[in-house]
DNA sequence: TATTGACCTGAACCATAGTTCAGGTCCCAG
DNA sequence: CTGGGACCTGAACTATGGTTCAGGTCAATA
């Protein structure tokens, strides 16, 4: 009888349950949830209306986990994972195409936090943080509207 | 009978209605009831229960947006301006102090981003992403305990 | 078979940073 | 002295990323 299904013991194991899952990816089961309802990650149901997960769902959350790190929206993760393959476990070139974007990403918001840097260096020299002339306090998008009104003696009189 | 107070008519246009605070700074009125919530800035009421702010609240909400930018949530925000002095307006020299520790702040998150980026590099040249294996998956906290369990059999399975 | 731990759902709640709305007041210009 | 825009308050709502709780079910073990 042992010998009827001899992979079927380990098959058995493939499939994990929302608390293995939990545990083993340091994730709490009401995030799984939570993840499984905004369509990051998917089970099976078994006929008692419990989750089980294949094994790549850890693949998953691990991906969801990184570029929480990396600080993409959960939203953003979800549209990535759903680029990946449907018919066929993603592989490792999937994970690099994603990986790849999130660096992108990176290099940006570094590039950014570098510059907002440099700007508050400048600040601190100059001391301002004027409404009127301080690149920070204008994120070169607002301001250049110059309506009546007595601007100059309201925004930048000496205190 | 104007000669009686001659500097008067110009300090009755340096408080400021929420209104124009708003308009000058580029902040919803709302943003700045919510902001007095919080004790980020102040006002004087009229007898009419109306706010009126003094010029210098122009600075505190430029400081707050520059804050925002580098991203120091409100709470911290309303920590550092508290410990502006109370007694006299504040100088160059305070907002210096406070933009350096946000300097220090930004730094600090730089640079760990730059690690982030680094480490996903390093993830991209080995697509690992595996919760056992990768730095990324494993901010060097979590994993360690290594209890019992199929460990091995069930996390890092090949596809 | 009984029990206990793991699981299920939906609703409510947390923080952050506000906005929107309803219902009412203030105050300035004509 | 009246009309209307600016102002007031508190409550409810937005989005993000979840957690907590209540009430009930499933399943494996003793």
């Amino acid at each position: 009888m042992p010998e009827q299904a001899p992979e079927r013991v380990a098959w058995d194991h493939v499939e994990l349950t929302v608390g293995e899952v939990a545990a083993r990816s340091g994730v709490a089961v009401s995030a799984l949830h939570f993840y499984e309802r905004r369509g990051l990650i998917a089970s099976r149901r078994t006929s008692g209306n419990q989750r089980r997960y294949r094994r790549d769902v850890l693949r998953r959350v691990s991906f969801i986990r990184v570029s929480q790190r990396v600080g993409i929206p959960l939203a953003r993760i979800a549209e990535a994972l759903g680029t990946l393959p449907a018919d066929r476990a993603p592989n490792v070139r999937d994970w690099e195409r994603l990986s790849k974007a999130w660096r992108t990403d990176l290099d940006a918001r570094i590039e950014q936090l570098e510059r907002l840097r440099d700007d508050l260096t400048d600040c601190i020299g100059c001391g301002c943080l004027s409404l009127s002339r301080c690149v920070l306090a204008n994120p070169h998008d607002a301001l250049g509207h110059d309506g009546p009104g007595p601007r100059r003696l309201l925004v930048d009189e000496p205190e």
